[in-house]
DNA sequence: ATGGCAGAAGCATTCTGA
């Protein structure tokens, strides 16, 4: 089972881009980010005509998620209006349209458009933090329950320098500094884990690269968009790679889409749907 | 240190992103 995630910048302007990837790609979900689209104006259409089901959870101008998939998603859920903690408020980071999840094949699909935050001195980077340290109480609830997680989206963070074109330069900087990289690896807990590095320990490899500059051609980019498996999905785990490939066409995505391939044939959801068997692998 | 490039809103230019 093909499950990808991409930041499309724009729904309306990536449409075609974005069918021809699945033509060519065969993608049995796919997760958008930054929409920027009301859910009404969402084309669900010319996805429905290829055979997929279409969740949007969209707003106007900024941000919006989409999860698209062959299967049809159950149990959706949008922003984190639907998860209470006392600790926190959950409405405020519901106000931007950045989160929406679904249980699809057994597992369940939560698709993050985390917030870039700006500055490291900016009231958007004490909020991305916020939002980061929400999601790590929606997982934390998540974690109770015994599901089988993909977390995957743009997250905004280089996990680690290797991640990053040039950390000389932009190590500690937004999207790079220790109080994000803190933040991530609360929300990751050790529960989850990076597909990517299960098959690529080396620099050089990229999902975003800034429009400005001339970085696509000159291969300055940094790899901020990821896919997170519950670690006892990782035996299930055949490949992840990032296709660069529509970064270079005309009018693109500054993003490339990020897939993994999880081989779900096989999978006893009964055995990981028991609790007392969900930390024993 | 700054700007550079792109999209949306909307019609000149600003806001936002990463």
């Amino acid at each position: 089972m093909l499950i990808a995630t991409w930041n499309v910048n724009s729904i309306r302007t990536r449409l075609s881009q974005i069918l021809d990837w699945i033509n060519r790609v065969d993608p049995d979900i796919l997760c958008l980010q930054e929409t920027k689209v009301i859910d009404d104006s969402f084309p669900i259409e010319p996805f429905q005509d290829l055979g997929y089901s279409v969740e949007v959870y969209g707003q106007k101008s900024y941000n919006g998620v989409a999860i698209i998939s062959k299967i049809k998603a159950e149990n959706i859920k949008k922003g984190f209006q639907d998860f209470t903690d006392s600790d926190q408020n959950f409405e405020i980071f519901s106000q931007q349209k950045r989160l929406i999840s679904a249980d699809i094949n057994g597992i369940k699909i939560i698709n993050v458009y985390v917030p870039n935050g700006s500055s490291l001195e900016s009231d958007k980077f004490e909020y991305k933090i916020n939002w980061l340290n929400c999601l790590t109480s929606l997982l934390d609830e998540q974690e109770k329950k015994g599901k089988l997680i993909c977390l995957m989206g743009d997250f905004n963070i280089a996990p680690s320098n290797l991640d990053i074109y040039n950390p000389k330069k932009h190590e500690g900087g937004i999207m790079a500094s220790d109080t994000e990289r803190k933040a991530l690896n609360n929300v990751l807990k050790g529960r989850f884990i990076d597909s990517f590095r299960i098959f690529e320990k080396n620099p050089g490899h990229w999902s975003w690269w800034d429009y400005r500059n001339n970085a696509y051609d000159l291969n300055k980019g940094w790899r901020i968009d990821h896919i997170y498996i519950s670690k006892e999905l990782v035996p299930k785990l055949k490949s992840c790679v990032i296709d660069s490939l529509p970064r270079g066409n005309s009018r693109p995505s500054d993003h490339a889409p990020v897939i993994i391939d999880l081989n779900l044939d096989d999978l006893n959801l009964d055995f990981y749907e028991d609790e007392d068997n969900f930390f024993e692998i």
